[in-house]
DNA sequence: GCTCTCACTTAGCACGCCGTTC
DNA sequence: GAACGGCGTGCTAAGTGAGAGC
């Protein structure tokens, strides 16, 4: 933009903040106005034996009185935080200003060494347990320096060790004998940057082979029945089975596709098929309509076959040994070949997502380990041995050059960990936030341009949970911002809006190409910084012209060790799910009322963070079907209802033991009625609300799952109603850990 | 300070399994 | 035993953010 210049120039001058750090984009010139997009997607928007159950009572009797301690001390310095942090009230999606003012004070500073303390005793309990592993480091570190084919003929003895030892996982143990549950989380965390001292796996499974259509379907072309190499013929399959996919009506699907397709062709075959629009795959697409539905219709004794199949690979292939542990793979199967399927309006959808071979493979095991075997008469890209990283496997794949990775299931200590920590940083922003907000809040008044826009930027990114927003390669992915990379087209300013002073309205496309739309009152000192952003600016110029995430984390770094935006996704939202967990449950509530309770407040958070989805397709119908079935139970009541009077008047008559037995049974039978009665009503209450809302993207990324926990155990709600098996799977660190006292 | 790469988390969608109902 | 519907699960795209290299 050669005016680009020239009009920041003018807008530094007349907001009296300085120049130096003017930075020049020139990214928008292909840009073009997407409002009409693709909106009706985006829409607007355990048992266990007696023994051990006490044994592990009194462990967490020892970790109950550890966190209390470590609570106290925090309230008792810092208790001004413990109450409010983000005041989410209606309209959900915005949190209540709070003006606290500016409190920087020495309390804050020791608040900054309790953190660290806090992080000390995190690293150095449970130290027998790290001696203990040293030394089988420190045997294997021996075994590595001795001779290579010794140790190649020790390594199976070695392995049936590992396996006997392990405790974890196979469901044929767990089937034979009650499962014990490795508690990493009461072991000492690698201290020196690896990721794991040991690691054995079989390598992925690859997508079987292509398999050519039966002679008897055909492709036309032009009306013309033509037979396709067959490379062409694999291609044209994947875009047959899309044929009643919305993917198929977009043009820019259909071009990437022709195009890509055309390169697998023969030259022939390239002469022939000039146009798109005169193939005609039906037949092949309802070939495969015709295999799923034959799947389907598989007798039970088939199905049971595939299922065996299927466990069989799974336990080869679906687990590995890390660290004298057999943990659960998460993806182990390499992705197989299609047409690329990017969200939104992305620019390479259609394109060919070609078959990855061994060839393309880079392993990633020990060295000690016993090293997974390419298929027959391939090889591997490479086999390497970086403990450094959590992935076993990767590939690069074709459409936007990115790298793929098999990695460990959530329900693994390595993801655990992971997840665990970052609560943990989330927790240490509660106990400096308001210092964050002050610190903002006093920068919006900056003579720096760049620090107004940094604490504006800050200020949404925590209000409204925006995204970071890093900038993308245009052209290469759809259009879609966070927070840094919003544009002048994404907001709106109105000085009064439905009563309301300095609203700013913002309209964008975020991750995924769902639409963020949302009306918020501001401070006015934030929209007057908004004006100034915005002067001399053309729609597709960048809001925050100054500022990026890369300038931001590191301002955020300074501000507090391990803080960067995405880390106020996770505070606010935790907080969030606290509060509304606080508010919304009430005592006199069953557990039906209860669990409705937290599903609202979950939803909350999920209305905050922008979750989600397109109603389910069968919603109408369901919907529908469930009022039948609720004005069937009133008719029922009712009718129940009456019974029991009548009952009532013939006991009052005849004064008989059997007129007051029938007494009792109708007034059951109008107890159970009425409680199916409400259950219904709550479901479809529940489901109405949570029509275009996703759930569970908030509750697996971004609540502490000991808030859930605790709020189970406060309220005696069995911790399945919340979590399912995966579920608890993952946060199985959190259900032992925390208590019903248990604090964000 | 910038770009680029890499590793990892977060995200919604599709499909099929399984429980429920008749 | 069939039909139905909801939910769990797998899949893989799309983000974030650190760090290397210039």
């Amino acid at each position: 933009m050669s005016g680009d210049h020239a009009h920041k120039r003018h807008q530094m001058e007349s907001g009296s903040v300085d120049y130096n750090s003017h930075k020049h984009k020139d990214k928008h010139k292909d840009r073009e106005h997407k409002r009409e997009r693709d909106n009706s997607k985006n829409g607007n928007s355990e048992h266990r034996s007696s023994s051990e159950k006490k044994h592990r009572e009194k462990e967490k009797e020892q970790l109950k009185e550890k966190e209390k301690r470590k609570e106290e001390k925090f309230h008792s310095s810092d208790g001004k935080y413990g109450d409010k942090e983000n005041g989410f009230v209606s309209p959900p999606s915005i949190k209540v200003e709070e003006d606290n003012g500016y409190h920087h004070s020495i309390k804050h500073e020791k608040s900054f060494k309790r953190e660290r303390d806090e992080d000390d005793r995190y690293k150095h309990k449970h130290k027998k347990v790290k001696v203990e592993n040293e030394k089988k480091v420190k045997k294997r570190k021996q075994e590595d320096d001795s001779d290579y084919e010794e140790r190649e003929e020790r390594k199976p003895k070695k392995r049936t060790k590992v396996e006997k030892k392990d405790t974890t996982g196979g469901k044929k143990k767990a089937k034979n004998e009650p499962e014990e549950k490795w508690k990493w989380w009461e072991e000492e965390r690698h201290t020196d940057g690896s990721k794991w001292k040991f690691l054995e796996h079989k390598g992925p499974v690859f997508p079987p082979p292509y398999e050519p259509l039966p002679g008897h379907i055909r492709f036309y072309y032009d009306g013309k029945a033509m037979k396709l190499s067959p490379g062409a013929e694999e291609v044209a399959t994947f875009y047959a089975k899309m044929l009643d996919h919305e993917y198929t009506t977009k043009d820019i699907f259909k071009k990437n596709f022709f195009k890509d397709w055309r390169k697998e062709m023969t030259s022939e075959e390239k002469s022939k098929i000039a146009e798109l629009k005169k193939c005609d795959f039906t037949e092949m697409h309802k070939y495969f309509k015709a295999l799923s539905e034959a799947r389907k219709q598989m007798s039970k004794e088939e199905k049971q076959k595939t299922k065996e199949e299927n466990e069989r690979i799974l336990q080869e292939y679906g687990f590995c040994v890390m660290d004298n542990h057999r943990e659960r793979i998460g993806n182990f199967r390499i992705e197989p070949p299609g047409l690329f399927r990017g969200r939104g309006d992305h620019p390479k959808m259609g394109k060919l997502k070609r078959r990855i071979r061994p060839e393309d493979i880079i392993i990633n095991c020990s060295k000690d380990s016993v090293h997974p075997r390419p298929p027959p008469g391939t090889r591997w890209k490479e086999v390497r041995h970086d403990n450094k990283v959590t992935w076993l496997v990767s590939w690069t794949e074709n459409i936007q050059g990115s790298i793929k990775y098999i990695m460990l299931n959530p329900s693994s200590r390595i993801k655990g960990e992971k997840d665990w920590q970052k609560y943990e940083t989330a927790r240490r922003l509660k106990k400096c936030v308001e210092r964050i907000r002050a610190q903002y809040r006093e920068d919006w008044r900056s003579k720096e341009m760049r620090i107004r826009q940094r604490a504006v930027a800050l200020y949404f990114i925590d209000k409204l949970a925006l995204r970071a927003g890093n900038e993308k390669d245009e052209g290469e992915t759809a259009d879609t911002v966070g927070c840094c990379s919003l544009r002048v087209e994404h907001i709106k300013l109105y000085p009064q809006l439905d009563r309301q002073d300095f609203v700013v309205e913002f309209d964008f496309l975020g991750k995924d190409s769902i639409r963020y739309y949302n009306k918020i009152p501001v401070e006015k000192r934030v929209f007057k910084n908004l004006q100034l952003f915005l002067e001399n600016k053309q729609p597709e110029d960048d809001l925050f012209d100054r500022l990026n995430t890369s300038i931001l984390n590191k301002h955020l770094q300074e501000l507090m060790d391990g803080l960067t935006a995405k880390v106020f996704r996770t505070y606010n939202a935790s907080i969030t799910l606290q509060q509304q967990l606080k508010e919304l449950t009430s005592p006199d509530e069953n557990i039906t009322e209860k669990i409705l309770s937290y599903n609202r407040a979950n939803r909350a958070v999920a209305l905050l963070c922008n979750h989600q989805r397109a109603p389910p397709k069968t919603f109408e119908k369901s919907m529908q079907n469930l009022q039948i079935k609720i004005d069937e139970k009133k008719k029922q009541l009712s009718a129940a209802r009456k019974e029991h009077k009548a009952a009532k008047a013939d006991a009052k008559t005849l004064r008989d033991e059997k007129s007051k037995k029938a007494v009792d049974m109708k007034k059951r039978a109008v107890e159970r009625i009425s409680e199916q009665l409400m259950k219904l009503e709550v479901q479809a209450t529940d489901r109405e609300e949570n029509k275009q809302i996703a759930l569970g993207t908030s509750k697996l990324n971004y609540l502490d799952p000991r808030i859930s926990v605790a709020w189970c155990k406060k309220w005696g709600v069995s911790i399945e109603k919340i979590y399912n098996k995966t579920q608890r799977e993952k946060f199985a660190w959190a259900i032992d850990m925390a208590d019903e006292d248990f604090e964000f």
